[in-house]
DNA sequence: TTGTCATGCGACACATATGTCTCATATGAG
DNA sequence: CTCATATGAGACATATGTGTCGCATGACAA
């Protein structure tokens, strides 16, 4: 008997459905299976269906974008480091986890709460990074939000795009969020 | 015989695809046809697939962006000007046109070359802004031009998120594009 | 060896979307 | 009125993905 139920198997799915669906978001359960060189009907016994695959590996992601931002978190000096500091890990993450930008998540229930969880950690963040001069009270926290969110990702496709290295992209989106683009003056 | 063969009912078919598709982008044929009132027979009379019927909603986006991205530059005193005002016409067309980001339409080379074709109008506004002193001739237009873009979408996304209204939106985007969310000292 | 378990393979049923076709109808032009 | 055109309704074939099932195999533990 083995101690866990062949984790690998599992793992190979998931690994191969990452790989997969980041390169055609619209691959088939029959090719993620033969990508990850089992049978359909095995990929079904781990999953129970495309929409179980397809959520599983965002609560994965989920949870991916969380150890990494705590690591960097762990070796920030401030909040606002800590913030730049996730920027420069999730940009990566991208590749991984792009596709899910493209999926139908926001009517799963569970979906939902684990996002809101993680933005309200991030509002946390940015709150902190207020206090500390990084950015202007005055503008509402949800912006700067949103603004970190998509800068992330603009950050990503850059880099995507070959337009510039990833530490160029963390660089550019902390100056655009910190600094702004125009001439330093005043 | 019609002057022009009925183009209400084509249009019909456009404003309801464009309508249904912005709030399910998995939408049937059979849907759209039935919320433009008309039969799923007469939907393939104007669009021979699915992919057809998509692609001149891509087209038609990129038209109508044009179009009011151009009525925006008319009224502006410079180029800088013109890319706020270009922001306050574009984030509205998101409810529109925002379903197309999910679509594959990178494969299609006519789709493309649309794009590249609006994305360098948007270098070459953003490159006469450089020189209006707007922005840092020293940060890659291409990272202004993602910023932009994407600060453009997260414009809509508060919008839609009912964080801010349309005009707090477009401050917000244009002063992170060009003043940055830190204290303006320095 | 024996038994269990995960697996591969293939068959099957099912659902859905899609594209094509035919025929009857209505509208409007001539 | 007559004809052409656009249309609606519905049938039809097809493709594709999906989910389930049964059975044989191979690995591994007892």
């Amino acid at each position: 008997m083995t101690i866990s139920p062949r984790l690998s198997t599992k793992d190979a799915i998931i690994e191969a459905a990452f790989d997969l669906l980041s390169r055609d978001s619209g691959a088939s359960l029959g090719d993620i299976a033969n990508a990850a060189g089992v049978g359909r009907a095995t990929l079904h016994r781990h999953f129970a269906s495309r929409d179980d695959l397809i959520k599983t590996l965002a609560m994965l992601a989920m949870e991916e974008m969380d150890q990494a931002a705590d690591a960097a978190c762990e070796e920030a000096s401030s909040y606002s480091d800590a913030l730049r500091r996730m920027l420069a890990v999730l940009i990566p993450l991208g590749d991984r986890h792009g596709f899910l930008a493209t999926e139908p998540l926001e009517n799963d229930p569970d979906m939902v709460a684990a996002y809101k969880r993680q933005m309200n950690e991030t509002r946390e963040m940015i709150e902190a990074a207020k206090k500390e001069g990084t950015f202007d009270r005055a503008v509402p926290t949800s912006w700067i939000a949103q603004s970190y969110d998509h800068l992330l990702y603009a950050g990503w496709e850059s880099v995507k795009a070959g337009e510039v290295t990833k530490a160029q992209a963390v660089d550019l989106a902390w100056r655009t969020l910190t600094k702004g683009l125009g001439e330093a003056n005043q």
